[in-house]
DNA sequence: GAGTGGTCTAGACCACGGT
DNA sequence: CCGTGGTCTAGACCACTCC
């Protein structure tokens, strides 16, 4: 049961790539399917990838360049950590697991997490706070088929991700966002301390693993006033 | 000059997928290949496209299904291609461009388009609708140095990016965006036909060339109730 | 076993950029 | 003109899911 080939050329490829400077040029398809002895097909499988990824980028009639990544701030367009994001920015990230339950998922949830008939899911609430000053107040929802016998106790000074991923086999391989601007409402603005009517972020986000299977849905909403929401686009329609 | 055809397979399923609900199956690679009269590997670039947008997602040995939507609005995304995506939801584009002037950029859009000294800039002021109904209110900076001589009335009728790419030969490959939740303020208000404090979405989104240049800084504000800002983050970790 | 998506081949012609 | 990436074909076999 190997790695597909495709999957090969990418790690190969990526490996030269650090080696390259940005906007240094890559051999020409043609070129790479004698290297590694494969069809072009495979190649642009391959090529496809490292530019979905904005590792690299290509030119009609040109040729195949080395993207300038990692200059800016090197985090965004990555799946997002709050606790990472905070200490980097020089700040004490704090976690409340207020409470973890097990419920019948409302009929939205239930399609976001592809539930079907009687399934029930997680529903863990967290707030999230930098400095002790609260940002983010989080509701997120978990298969219970996936994560069978969950515990808030196991979720205490770990990431989530690290919970369901170790004990759990479950690695989210990317994540859907969907960022909405809304008016605190009167729950929301207590929680976060801030005033009723308050511009702030709602944040739908989807995390499917490596089978495209959804392993999490979460609802946030974040202080508008103290947390920007930052990502990345790469050429495509560009 | 006829679109590729995988487009138009693409734009084909786009409407059928409009007409299904979430988690419905559609028709396999095999039967589609039939339909169209394409080769399995034009159905695979067209549902590769829909699955990277998040429309659909595959599942191994099971078939291909309609993605769920976060939010039960017609959901407008992707700063960058606005008119697509309005077009792609059903409802007409417009693109009210208001002026455009050469100016003098204050001290935070010298430093996003690295301007040095009396390096001016230009000002594009615009005002986007779906149906008639303003949903961006948005101002683009561009440097002078790299498209001299601009005039508003090149820019009418055409993507933007089309004009930068084709006239300037200034391709942007990679942009960086910033989301912030607001409230509205008075003039923004006015453009935008909604209350005063109501909240919003704040883009600021920085594009820049192969060479790591900028070559545009856009600050807009888009109506909270209608536009939702969608994005994909993947886990670098693997 | 039958049907699905995932991977792969070996060709072909087109559209674009530069000489 | 040649070399580049972009599109497209008609096959093949593999890996997975469900019956």
């Amino acid at each position: 049961m190997e790695k597909p080939l495709y999957r090969q050329v990418i790690s190969d490829l990526e490996k030269r790539i650090n080696h390259l400077k940005p906007n240094d040029r890559l051999p020409s398809e043609r070129q790479l399917l004698i290297q590694y002895n494969v069809s072009r097909n495979t190649i642009r499988l391959a090529l496809q990838d490292l530019e979905e990824r904005g590792l690299i980028y290509r030119l009609h009639g040109k040729g195949t360049f080395v993207s300038s990544r990692y200059l800016d701030q090197p985090n965004i367009g990555e799946m997002y950590s709050f606790s990472e994001e905070v200490r980097r920015s020089g700040q004490k990230p704090t976690t409340l697991n207020q409470s973890l339950k097990l419920v019948e998922p409302n009929q939205k949830i239930a399609e976001q997490l592809n539930l079907q008939n009687a399934e029930k899911a997680y529903e863990l609430v967290r707030l999230r706070l930098a400095n002790d000053q609260p940002y983010i107040y989080s509701k997120t929802y978990l298969p219970e088929k996936l994560f069978p016998s969950l515990t808030l106790d196991e979720l205490q000074g770990v990431p989530l991700y690290d919970v369901l991923k170790d004990k759990y086999k479950q690695l989210g391989v990317m994540a859907f966002e969907d960022v909405q601007a809304v008016n605190l409402d009167k729950q929301e603005s207590e929680y976060l301390q801030e005033e009723v009517g308050s511009a702030s972020l709602k944040i739908y986000r989807k995390t499917i693993n490596e089978k495209n299977v959804p392993i999490e849905f979460t609802i946030s909403v974040a202080r508008g006033d103290k947390f920007i929401y930052r990502s990345k686009q790469y050429n495509h329609l560009l």
